[in-house]
Order: C-alpha cells, then sequence, then structure tokens
DNA sequence: TGCGATAATCGTACGGTGTACGATCCTTAG
DNA sequence: CTAAGGATCGTACACCGTACGATTATCGCA
C-alpha cells in the first residue's frame, strides 16, 4: 500500500527501457553479469519479472541495449587536430569503460547488431581518421585494427587474475613460478622472474601496443599520400 | 540391457575427463555453447548428467578444460628460422582455431587460469621471440601484443553477422544502408558504399593488421640491437 | 462526468538449468 | 567368496527465462 511512498507524494518513477538498462547495467557491474536475473533485476526496481518485458521484449534484447549503454559512456574523438592524440584519447577512454565493465566483453561476441552508441562510435571515429587524409580503405583498416586493439586488450585485463603491478609481483612467486618449473618452461621461467624484479605493470602494455599501431599506420598514410 | 552392445563384443568404452571434454567441444562445435547442458553432454555419452561429476569437478572446470582443448589445436611455431614467418604461421593457425570454434573466445574473459595446452602455446611463441634476438622485456611486448591481435580479432570475427566477402556485400545494401542515412553518418555511408563497389573482404584485415605488427616489431627489435 | 479502449503490471506455471545427496552397481584385492 | 572402493545414476531443490491470462491504472472522447 504505501511501499513506493518514498519522499513526500514522489510518485514511484515509472518503469522505462533506459531505467531498465541502468539498473542491469548496475547490477552487473556489482554482482556479475551471471547474477543478472529478470527477477532479480525487477526486484531492484520494486517490480515483478515480467513487468520487465514490456519494456526490453526478451532478456537478449537486454544484453544488447547494456553493450550499447557501455558504449555510450565511451568518449569520441574530437577531429580536425592531430590524429594520433584523438584517436589515442579515444583508445584510452573505451579502454577505461572496458574495464569498469568487464562483463561487456564478455557479451561483445555474441552480439551481432551494433546499436546507435555503437555507430555513433564508429562514425566519429571514421570521421577522424578520414579528415586525418586516410582514404575510406585506409580508414577501415585502421578502424578494424584498432577496434580489435581495443577489444583484445579488453579480453587479456578481464582474463588476468591480478588488477595492478603490485599483486601481480605477489602473484608471480605465489602461484605462476611454483606452476613454472624450469625445465618444462624454460622461457617462460626465465620471463616470470624477469618481470617480478622490474616491477612491471601489465597496464603498460597497452601504452605501448597503441603507440606501436598508431605509428605504424602514421607511416602508412604518409606513404600513401606520396 | 544391450543399449551399449555396439559392434561385436566392444565394452561401451569408459567415461574419462578426456572424452567428456571432447564431447563437450563437438557438442558446443555443432549446436552452440548455450545447448551445452550437463544433461544432453551426458546423453551423447550414453550416461547421466551426474556422472560427469565424477571427471569434471563442476562445470566451470568443463569450460576450462574445453578452452585449453582449444588451445592445443593451434600450431606451435618452431623457432629458429625466420621469426616473422614463424609468427605469421602460427597466427593464422589460432585465427583458424577460434574460427572453427567461436564459443571459446566468449569463454576467455572469465577463464583466468591457464591451462598445460595455453602454457605451451606462450613457452613457444616466447621461446620464438628471445631466439629471434627479443630481450625479455620486448619478447613480452610482443607476446602481449600478438594474443591481444588474436583475440580481438576474434571477437570482431564472432559479432560479425557475415562469413565472407560476397555475403558482406549483400547485407551492406540489404540491411547496412539502410541503416545508415547520409545525413546521421556521413562517413559509415560512404565508407559503406564505397567498400559494397570494391568487393571488400574482411578476411584480408586480418593479414594487413598482421604485417604491420610483425614489421613494427621488427623495427624496435633491430633498433634495440644497435 | 462516465465509459471504453489501451497499456502496464503481475501471479502462476512450464520446461529447462547446475548440482547436492544417497542408493546402487561394478570392479578388483585379499 | 567377500569386503571395499570407486563409478554410475535417480531424485530433488533452487533457480532460470518467459508464455499466458487476469488484474489494474491511465487516458481520449462523448
Amino acid at each position: 500500500m504505501e511501499a513506493d511512498a518514498g519522499q513526500g507524494a514522489g510518485a514511484p518513477t515509472p518503469l522505462s527501457k533506459e531505467r531498465v538498462l541502468r539498473q542491469a547495467l548496475a547490477l552487473a557491474d556489482s554482482e556479475g553479469i551471471d547474477a543478472l536475473s529478470m527477477r532479480k533485476l525487477g526486484q531492484g526496481l520494486n517490480a515483478g519479472a515480467m513487468s520487465l518485458y514490456h519494456h526490453v521484449g526478451n532478456k537478449e534484447e537486454l544484453l544488447d541495449g547494456m553493450v550499447d549503454l557501455v558504449f555510450a559512456e565511451i568518449e569520441l574523438p574530437e577531429s580536425g587536430g592531430d590524429w594520433q592524440s584523438e584517436m589515442r584519447a579515444w583508445a584510452v577512454s573505451a579502454r577505461g569503460v572496458l574495464a569498469r565493465h568487464p562483463w561487456a566483453i564478455t557479451l561483445m561476441p555474441s552480439r551481432t547488431t551494433p546499436g546507435p552508441a555503437n555507430l555513433r562510435y564508429h562514425e566519429a571515429v571514421t570521421a577522424a581518421l578520414r579528415k586525418a587524409g586516410f582514404s575510406v580503405q585506409m580508414a577501415t583498416h585502421a578502424n578494424w585494427l584498432l577496434d580489435n586493439y581495443i577489444y583484445g586488450a579488453a579480453v587479456q585485463a578481464a582474463s588476468l587474475p591480478f588488477a595492478d603491478a603490485g599483486e601481480l609481483a605477489d602473484m608471480i612467486d605465489d602461484v605462476f613460478l611454483p606452476q613454472l618449473p624450469a625445465e618444462e618452461y624454460p622461457y617462460l621461467n626465465e620471463s616470470a622472474t624477469a618481470l617480478m624484479q622490474s616491477d612491471y605493470d601489465p597496464a603498460d602494455e597497452f601504452t605501448y601496443g597503441l603507440s606501436l599501431i598508431l605509428d605504424a599506420l602514421e607511416r602508412d598514410r604518409l606513404s600513401a599520400k606520396s
């Protein structure tokens, strides 16, 4: 009778696709994507599970919407300035977003139709590349390669069981090195030992690879120009 | 009584972890990873669902094993020759394997402990790189970057709703272009139109990006040597 | 003002899931 | 031949996505 009487005469805020998606995103962030069930989602919205189906169609569509919401969080590149810094800022933003929502990358391979935020994102990136002088073909290459890089980084980040350099150093000699006897894995053993001693930070890999790719693309751009 | 009397006096082949994993892989390949349930898996092995738990612990462990089986399919690089061709052959093999088992990449982000095949794979790649003259640090960079590239390509391939160049061309003007009005998405529209007319094959992107990365790594290797 | 239509909500139910538990069988060592 | 141990499996439980129908709330129009 008064379960929804929040403060004062406030209405209980009606359900809407946006509210459902936002709650789903929050739930996936806090409890993991496997814990996202229609019942639990409804609970968080003071609604029954079946009420949600008036706003999302089915769970697949819910997941599609969640992924697109994640894409919407990525800062789009400006265009017209130094294309490398534009792409770098955009890629760093994308990496941060995918790290904040680690479940998103696990959903990506099964979502085959891009949402509006995804289209806007690709439009903006393509625009920046074309304005920097890339041909349609080369812009396509660059687009594919950069997406590839960002997705791959998200997959690797999600599959690593540590978060920062300190944790990694701890894990290397607690759990990794014991599994890497020098006789069976001489090279991995060598690497692990060396990395532990040089406080290696896997987060640096992202910027290293990104620069490598951007430089290579720039070389291609210049050589195609002449 | 005679359900397992195959040909002659053949015993029904006892269950084993390997047999369970192989059947699971076959089932995921043919019906998709979502259709892989313990009951159905048992059925294919003439066993009850609960019998499987004497060989795999739980479903997570089953998935871990399946992913490692996939890694085992990847051809390892030789070492000692031209490192770029070695890495190229290996990467192409990895791409093929992940394309044959599209569900594997969706599992990857959630599997945090590498299996033995995964370790062997990284050992072989690291060996090839070190023997080619890469330092430990640079071999780590290269390892990370190449893994990144392969995983990213698998994610993109899995999320694209077409298989080859012909299908793409068909889809571009049947479904993509109508969704990309030139006013809202001028650049994507331009790209889609241009690509359709030049029978663009997304499979070529893989070799383009791979060469770009290998060349860039070679440059780094040489400049660090001097 | 009242009424019909339309949309939103929700209770219940069905067939599926992973797996805990205990009973059963089958193999093998002594 | 028997005792013991592991492998197998039937049943049960809690949970899932969602089809279906009943119920309620909202709004346009006479």
